[in-house]
DNA sequence: GCAAAAGTGTTCCCCCTACACCCATGA
DNA sequence: TCATGGGTGTAGGGGGAACACTTTTGC
């Protein structure tokens, strides 16, 4: 009966200039001093797993409502932390662009990364973060959870582009317009629609209450 | 930075007479004496966590080789366990037929449950088996774990009956069998044929080694 | 032969893809 | 009026659902 410590760890992912970014913070303090490292922190002793997630990503990024919070894994090989026996559980966050990159943070300097220029990460991170970045490609294809990268309302074409910068693909505006419109609960129109950019106005949606796609938006093949 | 007891605990599912069991121990020491609960133990202090899920699996149900085991989810809520702080890390493992019910199960008398007529389950069991059930239902319909039930060589309609006990419906016989075999790494034919049964043999298969199916074989709707 | 289970062929339909085309705005 | 991006129509094809039909065994 063993002794343990527990953390939680964050994948926090979000858009920015049409590309995935995740975010990371430099440790200010042993072990790995001074390298990258997911956002993380040690679990309250009254406090459940998804609180202390919650709590972590109030205090990492000045984050009230997430667009979506779920574990990932936990992950508690023996010689993962050189302290002693740490168990990580680690959640997944959707988040609508640019909540202040560093907002709040306790840590020495958070910042916003591309997933497709990763450094090198402290602890077992490149596995977690590897692990995060294809649950939410996976999540993307039977659920709604693109619209959680998107604020509060927004047009089908910024829902699109949510998709193809997780995937990293391109995809047909006119098929994915009446994908998105024509499945139940994925997306609702607010009768309100853009202006005063080129082009013409598009209408604005907001996130429908459907849990699953069906049918699924599946990617290449 | 509490202190916490991390133990792992196994949702072992098998199908048997054409239902979806599970393993459930019946608790010989308090907490909830006396009940049902799913079977599971401490992480000892130089194990990973996978390995202390396939220890239990060994000790619990005999078994070296399950069909398939991997990582469910985490349950840490504070009240949980009235012992103290104790994190459960859930594994989900698939596993062919009638593996001897009790062999060298350490807990007071292990059994084969029909989760479709489950009892009152200690802790927090109830939810981490329907977690367990319905991750093992999504998982049918886009992996080729359904062979995890099936003993290594299985007929396609062994395989069928998988997935009817599992989703819980029926499946059409000819186009089921079109498209286990016509799957890319679903299933590989061995060459041989069962004999001795009522009606035509049945051409024998084993596991193919796709990790995924392409297209997938959805449920329902 | 008959029953039973395995396996194949065929038809219909839905949905995905590709792409031609129209719509509404800013400049 | 042109450029730009939003949105609709339509034809073709792949795959699933339904089911008629053939094959191969035990009795």
């Amino acid at each position: 009966m063993t002794s343990f410590t527990v953390t939680v760890d964050l994948v926090m992912l979000t858009i920015r200039q049409g590309a995935l970014h995740v975010l990371l913070i430099r440790r200010a303090i042993p072990p790995y001093q001074g390298a990258s490292a997911l956002p993380g922190g040690f679990v309250l002793p009254e406090e459940d797993l998804g609180a202390a997630a919650a709590r972590e990503l109030a205090e990492e990024a000045g984050i009230a409502a997430p667009g979506h919070l779920e574990q990932l894994a936990s992950y508690g090989a023996p010689g993962r932390d050189p302290r002693g026996r740490v168990v990580t559980v680690a959640y997944l966050a959707l988040l609508p662009d640019a909540p202040a990159p560093t907002a709040g943070s306790d840590a020495a300097g958070a910042e916003w990364v591309p997933v497709a220029a990763l450094p090198a990460l402290a602890f077992d991170h490149a596995g977690i973060l590897a692990d995060g970045v294809e649950r939410a490609r996976a999540k993307l294809e039977y659920t709604p959870l693109g619209a959680a990268f998107c604020p509060p309302e927004f047009t089908i074409a910024e829902l699109r582009q949510v998709y193809e910068a997780v995937w990293d693909t391109t995809l047909d505006p006119r098929n994915f317009h009446r994908k998105a419109t024509s499945t139940e609960g994925f997306v609702e129109p607010t009768g309100r629609s853009t202006a005063g950019e080129r082009g013409r106005p598009a209408a604005l949606y907001t996130r429908g209450s459907a849990t699953v796609l069906s049918p699924p938006l599946l990617r290449s093949r």
